[in-house]
This record gives structure tokens, C-alpha cells and sequence, in this order.
DNA sequence: CATCAATATTGACGTTCATCAATATTTTAT
DNA sequence: ATAAAATATTGATGAACGTCAATATTGATG
């Protein structure tokens, strides 16, 4: 249920020592994330009634040129992020969920041992 | 740089729109993950038996600088992903788990209702 | 084909930031 | 108190990147 292959990016940072190459690739997906106006592109994308919306609907809610947001969401379907559909003259944005349970269970936290129970585990 | 709590900020970005400064809390919070050599000491210090580590102990395995390792030490205690607690000479860093929840939470995806769902919807 | 609208690309500019050497600060041990 | 070790700070440098104006490309329409 958990695993699949949507997941196979980006096993859990926390659980075992993460590889320099993974590191590198997940910290590139984090990046993606890591910048307000990308933020609100998924937002926006994200509660419109339909999960889409075209780059002119994004422009004037976000306050940012065309080129601009263009550029963004050319990021954010290049990390998976989004997909994209061109219906006539225009592109619509949808999240890929699966993307984002990507980034969740690498970011999960594993149980730490308790004290005792190291201790206990010691006494074994 | 100030810790703040750990169970501040960022509600679920992709359920209701998003405010700028809120999209500038959260994505401050990526950035900060959004580096190999970050995720790499989060990585270390998580894998570590007694959960915690020490600049001294982080240097050698990541091949940086102990000022380097000091800096994005200091930026993900910033962050309120690592808390710190001197003993001795030595400092011990050691994750913060809610903050990772976070994280987690604010990227959780909401179901998308369906196409059906979205007609039933409209027809009620 | 010609024109208009939507989107993408290019090039330039300024800011942010990772990194290190050098140095400062803090703590322990003698 | 002096020295040594661990950690933090400072300053400099180069690379990555967000932003926009200008321009190119693509698709629809007459």
C-alpha cells in the first residue's frame, strides 16, 4: 500500500543515512518548493474548482508577469510537480499528488528509540 | 535567528489559497531543505544510535569545512528543525520531530473531487 | 494568408547564498 | 593562567536563480 511506484524517489531522509546523489535530487525537489510564488501557483492551481487552471488565470492573482509565472510553473512540471494539457490556445496546470506523498515520506520521522528502551535494548 | 515553535506555520497549502506571507513562511521553511549538504546533516544526526550528534562528529563524513558545517547547522536550528544543547565542549544537535509534521502537513494533498463528483455536486 | 491571443523563450540584472580561510569565542585540562 | 580543542563568526568569492522587457512560437479565427 505504501510503497509503489510513485515512491520510488526519495526513501524516507530520516530512517537510514541518505546517499550524496539523493540528497542532491531530493534537496532539488525541496528547492523547487522552497520560493513563495511557487507556493501560490499550487495553491491556486490547487483550489480551483476544477484542480486546473491556465497561465492566464494565474498572472493577475499573483502579481507577477507572464514570463514569470511561465517560468515557474516550466519548474514545476519539470519536477514532476505538475502536469500539463494544452486544450486549443490554452495550458492548463494540475497537481500530480503523488509527487507531493513523495515528499512526505521522506520527510517523515521515524520513531527515535526512548532512552529506556536503548538501555533495554543494551541489556538483550 | 529566531527558533519560534516548532507547531507554528503553515496550515495544508493545497486546501485552501494560500496568503503571501504565510507562501513566504512555508517556502523560507523549504529552502532550508532544499540543500544536499542540509539534508545530508538532518540525515547523519537522525541515523545517529543515540539520535544527536556534534559538529565534530558531522565534519569528516559530509567532507566540508567545520565553519560550513557550522553555518547550515545554525540555519536548520534557525529553521527549528534541529534543537542544540551544550555539554561541555561539545554542542549536540538533534532533530525536532513536530517541525518535520509539520512540513508534512502543509503538503498533504486533499482529494481532488472527481469529475462524477464534481456533476453530482452541481445536480444536487 | 493574416491577425490576434495565449504561452514560451531569451537576455540582462540584481539578489541570495554556499563555501572556505582566517579569526574569534568558549570550554576543558594542566 | 596558559594551552589546546570545539565551535562560532567574519569577510570574500563565485554560482544559482527570480524577475522583467522584449521577442518568438503556437493555435484559433476570419
Amino acid at each position: 500500500m505504501t510503497a509503489g511506484s510513485a515512491l520510488e524517489c526519495c526513501a524516507p531522509l530520516l530512517a537510514k543515512a541518505i546517499q550524496p546523489e539523493e540528497a542532491e535530487r531530493l534537496a532539488a525537489l525541496l528547492r523547487v518548493l522552497g520560493e513563495p510564488a511557487r507556493l501560490r501557483l499550487l495553491s491556486t492551481i490547487a483550489t480551483q474548482p476544477e484542480g486546473e487552471a491556465c497561465v492566464c488565470q494565474l498572472t493577475e492573482p499573483l502579481g507577477l508577469s507572464q514570463p514569470t509565472v511561465s517560468h515557474h510553473l516550466k519548474v514545476l512540471y519539470g519536477a514532476g510537480l505538475l502536469e500539463r494539457e494544452r486544450r486549443g490556445a490554452w495550458v492548463y496546470y494540475r497537481l500530480v499528488p503523488t509527487r507531493f506523498e513523495v515528499l512526505r515520506q521522506a520527510l517523515s520521522v521515524p520513531d527515535v528509540p526512548s532512552c529506556e528502551a536503548r538501555i533495554t535494548a543494551e541489556l538483550v
